[in-house]
DNA sequence: ATATACTTTACTAAATTTGTCAAGTATTTT
DNA sequence: AAAATACTTGACAAATTTAGTAAAGTATAT
């Protein structure tokens, strides 16, 4: 349960890799489709939402390639996730759109939320320095036992 | 992004009006449909598999129902939810089949890993009495504001 | 007996996901 | 100017998953 779309994979592990880049290089698509196995024309449509959410911009032409848009500390993971899948709604209730009608369903709402903040919250703290770093996960707890 | 499914939904919910029953009370499948507004034909499909699942027992003949297996406190929702929807498994990697081949997918290997872990923890130290109570929501800060 | 209620399996319509394909636009280098 | 490189856009479709219906059957208490 709670799968994570392979759209919102593939856009963090893009990221990623442009990050790798940074600062100044210009990553090209055809660079990132190999590292990361996953086809260009795929890719494309995926960096094409990436750029319009303001998070990487592009430069054409021969060495041409992508950027990002900040320090690679100012992106979190969040941001990319709800660029590319919308914002985390566990429940049709928890959508912005179409509100919680039910009369009693309001204890299991509750429930709903508390969980979703905790998710946001944890992705919004997650950036790409971190993953560049490659440490930070774990949160209470030590990560290495 | 991370949408619950509605069986998980209704599997809690369901829970839920069992509880209220709790202890002794068998409460019908109508019932719970009824309070829920579920059919009862795909009520019949997630109780037989919260049933199977050792959660449940089920009462025959006129003024039968469903029961609780055990007190409310020592069922979590986590459980009920991987009884119906399997374990979270936010990725491939992650599931318990198919492991992770990708070479530098470590590291957004690791994120997953730790995001996943903090839902299961919350999950499974959701109970049903939780939901009785209607409180103890909110994690890391109070509730209300 | 019979009404009530649970049990099981099969099936399908709809929505979502996961991509592919094709054609076009912009920019830099030669 | 021409050509190569690379980004841009939108349409489309196969595959998978979800969500739910339907039907027939089994068990139990009154």
């Amino acid at each position: 349960m709670l799968k994570l779309s392979t759209k919102g994979q593939y856009g963090v592990r893009a990221m990623f890799e442009i990050s790798r880049g940074h600062p100044g290089r210009p990553v090209a698509i055809r660079e990132i489709a190999e590292r990361q196995d996953v086809s260009v024309a795929y890719l494309e449509q995926i960096l094409n939402t990436l750029r319009k959410a303001g998070l990487i911009s592009s430069v054409r032409g021969p060495g041409g390639g992508y950027l990002l848009s900040r320090q690679p500390e100012a992106i979190s993971i969040g941001e990319i996730l709800r660029s590319l899948d919308g914002p985390v709604a566990l429940t049709a209730c928890q959508d912005p759109l179409a509100g919680c009608v039910r009369a009693d369903g309001c204890v299991t709402s509750l429930l709903w939320k508390a969980l979703g903040e905790k998710i946001e919250g944890f992705l919004d703290r997650m950036t790409l320095r971190d993953l560049l770093a490659g440490s930070k996960f774990g949160g209470e707890r030590a990560v290495g036992a």
